[in-house]
This record gives structure tokens, C-alpha cells and sequence, in this order.
DNA sequence: TCTGGGGTCCTAGGACCC
DNA sequence: TCTGGGGTCCTAGGACCC
């Protein structure tokens, strides 16, 4: 029998930020952004959202919401550096700890007794030693599997633990709406609801096999879920993830949607440059590029092409994106947001034949170099999609209809 | 309400091969 | 000849999570 621990942090972006800005303790504080730019909560704190304000609400309408919130940007680097410490602090306790998420973490207690005493006393202990080591609050919910340890951190929030008791997991769960089990989204919950399912005790009570035949693979993990047993699926390989990367991209919303081709092929170039860059520091190459486009409407594209040779080069990622826009961009229509997507990574490119090595290898060099630069002087120093840009004007100039053309 | 950015996994259809 | 069955790869879209 397990002891899971799933350590989740309160509002945890905005207790960071209260950290560097104390004043703004006790008040309706939104992490994410200036009220009157597009985008979304990232997170809320207790005091907003007595207001309604939620993470992933447009901030647009967390102001009108809350008027009177302060809106602050996020800092990653801030966020990054404090789960690391609270990593740190859990890493006393058990050897077995998962950092699930930058906020949330899983630890496997089992067998701690001896060392910490049972657990809701080994649980009030790692709160304190969270608390007094990092300044902020957390919640704790203790389980014998993943899946109920999560559940009931939620349950506990905020500042709290709670611990399901082995044997008792279907009764914790059977009263709680389905959209608490991980995984549970929108539409599976309206799909749930027009079932009559509202309750996970009401899923409970459906056969796996009727689940399957409704839901897919899908519906045989959820079935388990309803038991409170980890059933397998995306949410525990998401858990269980931390090897190397999938896939990498990057997107950009613009400000205001745009038309401008030169625009919109530099932002692409940005875009490619900096998942080549990202691919250089994981060592890694890939095959597959895609390229993302989301109009006005929020209608949204998704176009691939898979190389024959996995490139980890920007230039090459680039021209690929350019080629799909170009395919695929409908003229004068404008567009909101554009996205370059890598995957299908190999550990390394396969050879060449010996000139095209020699240049390939050169260029490596060259972006390995233009890389440290940035390191040193901030990402400004060096860029390619400025020669990108540069040079696409030469060629609009010769071909004054724009794109798409064929630039001599 | 006017909708970010970075990820993972699943599904489904078509091409192609044996 | 009127139509197999399995496997793999690729592409597009979508649900979901933090």
C-alpha cells in the first residue's frame, strides 16, 4: 500500500510576486498582464476571485470583472527559481519526488514512517518546512494513489491537508462534480452530463466496457479514475514525464492582427530562430516542422512537412515555415497569430555527403556562436531575422505583387 | 467574456508496403 | 477479376493541463 503526497502551492505566481512586492498582500492581485492587452489570467489572487477572476480568463474581462485588481506581468525566471526551492525542501523528505508541473509536486512517502511519523504528522511537517523555508503556503493531499492525492490537495486548498484514508477513496469521491478528475475537461464533462453522469459516483456505477464503446481508451481510464485507481493514459505518462522533450514551439499573438507580409515572414524567422535555438541547448534535431496560423476569426490552421534529414538549424526550420505560410496564407487576410512547431526529433542528423557536411557543420558553428553572444549581451545582439528581413525587402522590391513569389 | 503560450496524448484518414 | 488484412508513416485537428 502507497502514501502519495501531492504538493500543490497556493496562488503560487502571485505569492512569488507578493514576495518582491509586498504591497501587494491581502489585495486583488492579477498575474498575466496589463488589463487591456490580449491575453489571459495566469493567475489570481484569493481576494480577485471573490470577483470571478479566474486563470485563463481574457484579462480584458478580468478588468471589467475587477476593476480595481492590480495587474502585474508574470516573471518566469522568478517562478522557475521557486519551485526549485520548494523541490529543494521536498527532496528532505522522500527520495521520490516528481515535480509535476512548476507548482505541484508528487512525493512517494511510503515507507517514511519511521522517519517522519504517520502521515498527516509528516505532512504538517513538510508544510512547515515549506512555509519557513520558501515564505509560501501550500496545500497537501495525501492518498494511496496519484490521482486521489491530487483530487484531495484540491479539496484541501487553500493552506490545507487532507488525507483520504485507505479503503475510503470511492466514498471521497463518489459526492464531487466529474470535472475534478484530472483529465475531465469541457467537453467530456458536457458529454458526462448528457449521460446523466454529473457525480463521480455516478460514473462509478457505469460498466468499463460501455465506457470504452463511448469514450475510446479514454473511457476505460476513466472508469478506473471513478475508483480512484491511476488508470493509465496521458495523465499519469504527463506525471511520469520529464525525459527528454516531444516537441518544441513557439507562437506569437499579435497585438493587433496584421496583413503586412514583410511582418509577418520576420516574425516567422524570430519564431524559427528561437526554436532552433532551443534545439541546439537540448541537442536535438528534428524532422518535422509545422507551422501554426490563426486569423482574425480564430479560425485556425495547422500545416506540416516532414524533412528527409532532421535539421536543427534556423534557416532551415525557417524556410520550411515560409514555404507553408506561403502554401497556405490566403493573401490580405489577416492574421492574429502564427506559430512554428518542431517534432519527430532524432538524435542526430544523419550524414551528408562530405561538402554539404563541411557547410552544415559550419553553420552549426556559426549559430552556436551567435548563441553565447546572445548568452552574454541579451537576446538583441544578434539576429538573423533582421538579415531575414533585409533581404526580403530586396526581393519584394523586384516582385512589387508580394507574396506569393519567386524571388529571383 | 473575445479568447496566451508551451506542452502531451489521442483519433482518424490516406498513402504505401507486403 | 470488384476488392484482404496488417503495419507504419504522415498529416490535421482537438481535448486537456498548468
Amino acid at each position: 500500500m502507497k502514501t502519495i503526497f501531492h504538493v500543490d502551492m497556493d496562488a503560487f505566481f502571485v505569492s512569488v510576486e507578493e514576495l518582491f512586492d509586498p504591497s501587494l498582500k491581502g489585495k486583488a492581485v492579477v498575474v498575466g498582464g496589463r488589463p487591456n492587452e490580449r491575453g489571459v489570467v495566469s493567475a489570481a489572487s484569493y481576494e480577485a476571485r471573490k470577483f470571478g477572476v479566474h486563470s485563463a480568463m481574457p484579462l480584458r474581462t478580468a478588468y471589467k470583472m475587477c476593476p480595481h485588481a492590480l495587474f502585474v506581468d508574470g516573471h518566469p525566471e522568478r517562478y522557475r527559481d521557486y519551485s526549485h526551492r520548494v523541490f529543494e525542501v521536498l527532496g528532505r523528505f522522500s527520495p521520490q519526488v516528481e515535480m509535476a508541473s512548476i507548482d505541484e509536486a508528487y512525493i512517494d512517502m511510503t515507507g517514511t514512517e519511521r522517519l517522519h511519523g504517520p502521515p498527516l504528522r509528516a505532512a504538517h511537517l513538510l508544510h512547515e518546512a515549506v512555509r519557513s523555508q520558501t515564505q509560501l503556503n501550500c496545500s497537501i493531499g495525501i492518498a494511496t494513489s496519484r490521482l486521489v492525492a491530487k483530487i484531495s490537495s484540491d479539496q484541501a486548498k487553500p493552506n490545507g491537508v487532507l488525507w483520504v484514508i485507505p479503503g475510503q477513496e470511492a466514498r471521497f469521491l463518489a459526492p464531487l462534480d466529474v470535472r475534478k478528475v484530472p483529465g475531465v475537461g469541457k467537453v467530456t464533462e458536457k458529454n458526462l452530463n448528457a449521460l446523466g453522469i454529473h457525480k463521480v459516483g455516478d460514473l462509478a456505477r457505469f460498466d468499463e466496457t460501455f465506457l470504452e464503446s463511448r469514450f475510446g481508451k479514454w473511457g476505460l481510464a476513466l472508469a478506473g479514475k471513478a475508483r480512484g485507481l491511476d488508470a493509465g493514459g496521458w495523465f499519469d505518462s504527463e506525471v511520469a514525464a520529464g525525459g527528454d522533450p516531444k516537441s518544441i514551439s513557439h507562437e506569437h499573438t499579435y497585438g493587433e492582427d496584421t496583413a503586412d507580409a514583410e511582418t509577418l515572414e520576420a516574425t516567422l524567422a524570430r519564431l524559427s530562430e528561437m526554436v532552433g535555438r532551443r534545439l541546439r541547448e537540448n541537442g536535438l534535431h528534428a524532422r518535422t516542422i509545422q507551422l501554426k496560423l490563426r486569423y482574425q476569426d480564430f479560425s485556425t490552421l495547422t500545416r506540416a512537412h516532414t524533412l528527409e534529414r532532421a535539421t536543427q538549424i534556423d534557416t532551415e526550420i525557417f524556410d520550411e515555415a515560409r514555404a507553408l505560410f506561403r502554401k497556405n496564407w490566403k493573401a490580405g487576410a489577416k492574421v492574429r497569430l502564427l506559430g512554428v512547431h518542431v517534432s519527430s526529433f532524432d538524435a542526430c542528423a544523419p550524414q551528408l555527403d562530405l561538402l554539404a557536411e563541411d557547410k552544415h557543420e559550419r553553420w552549426g558553428q556559426a549559430l552556436a556562436a551567435a548563441d553565447r553572444l546572445r548568452d552574454k549581451y541579451g537576446e538583441s545582439a544578434v539576429s538573423l531575422a533582421s538579415g531575414m528581413r533585409a533581404r526580403f525587402r530586396e526581393r519584394t522590391h523586384e516582385n512589387p505583387a508580394g507574396l506569393p513569389g519567386k524571388p529571383k
